[in-house]
RNA sequence: GCGGCGGUGAUGGAACGGUAGACAUGGCGGCCUCAAAAGCCGCUGAGCGAAAGCUCGUGUGGGUUCGAAUCCCACCCGCCGUACCA
């Protein structure tokens, strides 16, 4: 009888052809009143060699939300595509002369295979990959939207530059001073390159975060990333120079109210006016020697708040606008240039930097603000009454702030101001495998913008990929010269292509009108399904493509191409599946499980409970081989009851039983349990792992000997349900099952609904408590009298023992839980 | 430093302020079998006890409460992010 084995060897194949011939997964962009639409996406694959076991949860993950959606009657967007430019098939290109396109398209045929072998609930009509015309053509296009509105612009900057990858990086890119990508220490150069201005979002980006349902970690990640800083910009008059043309420096603080304690002022190395302050004083040559060693300084070192600080004067003096005080000028390497306006009023007495700064240089350092805590020591960061702050003394420094900052804007001084530590975004890339800058570059006309109907500007194939420091489409010579739109004369095609951060910044939208030839998508179209209702992703992308993405759809939003100012109304950030040892998978520590061999030997419904069984899915877990086989085993015994169930009657619909008493009593009351627990499990925050072990339970009831003499109906009622519970965790098993028992398809029925009145029995287990220890346990009638429970538990053995003696102080009630009894 | 998250059996993990440890793994015992595999049943936090039962137990120390893994305060440890950001 080796057929009566569970074999998902034989069901799932067949249902995934099922699947797929009839395109059950699909939705058409016609309006349909009738039900609320769900938009639920997973973060788009990037296609490098095989899927592995991320990818696993995060599409198992996000395919039982889809499928209890649709259950739950809402028309769902599911679509797939793929982030298919970017530099590993580059890298990979160097390596072995392979055309990155052929090894895209051979891993993208993988993702796909593995996407169909898993059973995943994709809209296939809605494919894309980034790396063809179709799409790119249309990432160019927004480009170009980016550009008319000022929004993409080209501008020399110190940037920073991958020796390794011969590219420059975004700012996002750089981790702890090296390359994302590749891990090598990252220089610093300058450089004309492409931007995106998102900083004139920040104000907004930051913003709108209270309004959408994202974990308070990434909120806080872009929080701090975005920095947001409330202060003053106060100026600084250095008359040294010239006294006929003082020059104004500005400074920004968010401490105006410790401006009487400023005692020097900083300058960055890169600050454009440091060597000309130099020229002509003692300093000029020591101001130089400083800054050169500087600039050549590692990026990592430099950052290094530890290190003793350095820095020369420069001979020269600004004017401290609070006091006429006349204070020297410093340059040093604490501080920065891409950060405020390149220049620091010091105030030693109550900044760590500064205080470390005067101590070595032996600067004055004036304590403008007391401790209240009667404490002297400095530097002093906190709160408390102002002294040495002329006519500010003895006002609290909170309270005297706001109205020193209105002294300074009287005086023509300073005024209120915002910083951000959020940088625009650098966009250009130096490498091959990327979606082209369309933007030509004319002698006459300077950059001209590829006309819209020119569009795409496809990507060359060339012979060498070796980056040498600038675009290998350099070398594409008929390709890089062309005429120019404008005047028709010689241009050159920009030869840098875009971050791959772009492509994906927007193929949400593409999804809503795929195949849309005439644009990007119909606004009408996108109104239909926009925003993503859930988008299911590694914490990761946290800030580079989660900042990018809103930065992308509120521009679009003010451009009135569509209407919603945020694209992932809920984000649900999954933990990752740690190797067997608890540590991240990685090859060259050895510990990778790769997902293909467990789902050809357990079933890829097996792999994917597993993977949501394992724990709650926000969390990260080590894979473990021993409790996969006890999710397997489940299934199989779900699979063994609803076969031997088959083998004995036919299928027909299954309702629960009217009035079910003894065991098929039991068996329909764990059912509705089950329901109860399962659909609250899937509507709040995704615990997957306490929905399967409460299918469990329910298995287990069905299985067990008591419950082998339960009426027929009640049993057909509790397979279906078990069947139709696991479907969107084991799609392949809860279909064939169902089928069998019901001779329906489940994917076709609503969710199942609890009965309320099957939720609770006539009698519960009476907890009985003295003092808040349990000391028994009797039944009780449901719903019964308060009394009744108070007389119940007092006469309870041991509340009786317990009693012995000792005054009954009061006496708590919870109906249908418990009692405890307070003596004295 | 700052921000976020977490600390519960041998293990992964459950527990609207109300029976701590659901479910699963592992372990032990049993059934079935000539035997094994598979499958099924039961037990499984620690200590004391013949048993009934008692005591202890959710990182540490306090607090609130009839009742705290859960709420509050202080601290310790771990993970993630970020950092000379003025």
């Amino acid at each position: 009888m080796s057929e009566h084995r569970y074999q998902p060897q034989e069901i799932e194949p067949r249902w995934q052809r099922v699947w797929a011939d009839e395109h059950t997964w699909e939705v058409a962009n016609v309006p349909d009143e009738r039900f609320e639409k769900s938009y639920v996406l997973e973060m788009l694959p990037y296609p490098s060699g095989e899927p592995h076991i991320g990818h696993l949860k995060n599409y198992s993950l996000g395919d039982a939300i889809a499928h209890f959606h649709r259950r739950t009657g809402r028309r769902v967007l599911h679509p797939m595509g793929y982030d298919a430019f970017g530099l590993p098939a580059e890298n990979h290109a160097i390596r072995t002369g392979v055309h990155p396109r052929k090894s895209t398209d051979e891993s993208i045929a993988a993702f796909q295979r593995a996407f169909r072998s898993w059973g995943i609930s994709i809209d296939w009509s809605r494919e894309i990959a980034s790396h063809e015309p179709s799409y790119y053509r249309w990432t160019q296009w927004i480009f170009l939207k980016l550009f008319e509105r000022d929004l993409a612009y080209r501008k020399q900057a110190a940037v920073k530059w991958c020796p390794n990858d011969q590219t420059v990086l975004a700012n996002e890119q750089v981790i702890d001073g090296r390359c994302e990508r590749c891990g090598a220490e990252v220089e610093v150069r300058q450089l004309e390159q492409w931007f995106f201005r998102i900083t004139d979002y920040a104000d907004r980006l930051l913003d709108d975060l209270d309004g959408i349902s994202w974990p308070e970690s990434v909120k806080s990640m872009q929080r701090n990333w975005i920095g947001r800083s409330a202060g003053a910009e106060v100026s600084f008059r250095c008359e040294d120079v010239d006294p006929a043309h003082p020059i104004d420096y500005p400074v920004f603080t968010t401490r105006p109210d410790t401006l009487f304690g400023a005692t020097f002022f900083v300058m960055a190395p890169e600050h454009p006016d440091v060597f000309r302050l130099a020229a002509g004083t003692e300093q000029e040559q020591a101001v130089h020697q400083y800054v050169n060693h500087v600039l050549t300084e590692r990026v990592e070192d430099r950052g290094d708040a530890e290190k003793p600080k350095t820095g020369v004067p420069l001979g020269r003096f600004v004017r401290n606008p609070v006091n006429g005080e006349q204070i020297p000028m410093y340059v040093a390497d604490y501080v920065l240039m891409e950060y405020g306006t390149g220049a620091i009023m010091a105030v030693p007495a109550h900044d760590e930097r500064d205080y470390a700064f005067a101590r070595t240089f032996e600067l004055p350092i004036r304590r403008v603000i007391e401790n209240p805590d009667g404490d002297e020591a400095l530097p002093y960061t906190g709160d408390g009454p102002m002294v040495n702050s002329g006519q500010f003394d003895g006002a609290h420094n909170r309270t005297a702030y706001e109205s020193i900052v209105q002294w300074l804007d009287n005086e023509g001084t300073g005024h209120a101001s915002v910083n951000f530590r959020l940088r625009d975004w650098l966009v250009s890339r130096q490498r091959y495998w990327g979606c082209p800058i369309p933007i030509i570059y004319c002698e006459q006309c300077g950059i001209v913008p590829v006309p819209e109907d020119e569009l795409p500007v496809e990507l060359p194939d060339i012979e060498d990929y070796t980056p040498k420091g600038k675009s290998p489409l350099a070398a594409a010579e008929d390709w890089v010269n062309t005429r120019c739109p404008k005047c028709g004369g010689k241009g050159r095609r920009e030869t840098d292509t875009m971050d791959t951060f772009v492509d994906s910044s927007w193929y949400f939208l593409r999804y809503c009108d795929a195949r849309n030839d005439e644009a990007a998508w119909d606004p009408k179209v996108l109104a239909q399904w926009m925003p993503v209702d859930q988008y299911i992703g590694g914490v990761e992308h946290a800030i580079l493509h989660l900042l990018y993405a809103r930065f992308f759809v509120k521009a679009l939003a003010d451009m009135e191409l569509l209407d919603v100012q945020e694209p992932f109304q809920a984000l649900f950030t999954q933990g990752m599946i740690l190797g067997p040892d608890g540590q991240k998978m990685s090859k060259s520590s050895g510990n990778v499980v790769s997902p293909t061999p467990i789902v050809e030997r357990y079933g890829a419904d097996a792999a994917r409970c597993y993977i949501l069984f394992i724990g709650p899915p926000d969390q990260d877990a080590a894979w473990n081989e021993s409790s996969l086989e006890g999710v397997y085993k489940f299934l199989a015994r779900l699979w063994r009851a609803g076969d031997d169930f088959a083998e004995h009657h036919p299928a027909r619909p299954a309702e629960q039983p009217p009035e079910p008493e003894g065991s098929s009593l039991a068996l329909v009351r764990k059912a509705n349990w089950a329901i109860d627990k399962v659909t609250g499990d899937m509507s709040g925050r995704f615990t997957f792992n306490t929905a399967i072990a409460a299918i469990m339970e329910l298995v287990n009831e069905i299985t067990h000997p008591r419950s082998a003499d339960a009426e027929l109906s009640a049993r057909r009622f509790a397979i279906a349900t078990a069947a139709s519970l696991v479907f969107p965790f084991a799609p392949h098993l809860g279909a064939e099952v169902y089928e069998r028992v019901t001779g329906v398809r489940v994917w076709e029925e609503p969710w199942p609904a609890a009965d309320s009145t099957m939720l609770t029995a006539e009698t519960f287990e009476l907890v009985c408590q003295v003092n808040g220890k349990v000391r028994d346990r009797v039944q009780a009638p449901t719903g019964a009298p308060r009394e009744l429970l108070q007389e119940l538990a007092l006469a309870s053995r041991g509340v009786q023992h317990h009693l012995n003696g000792h005054e009954v102080v009061k006496v708590i009630v919870v109906p249908d839980k418990l009692v405890n009894v307070v003596i004295r």
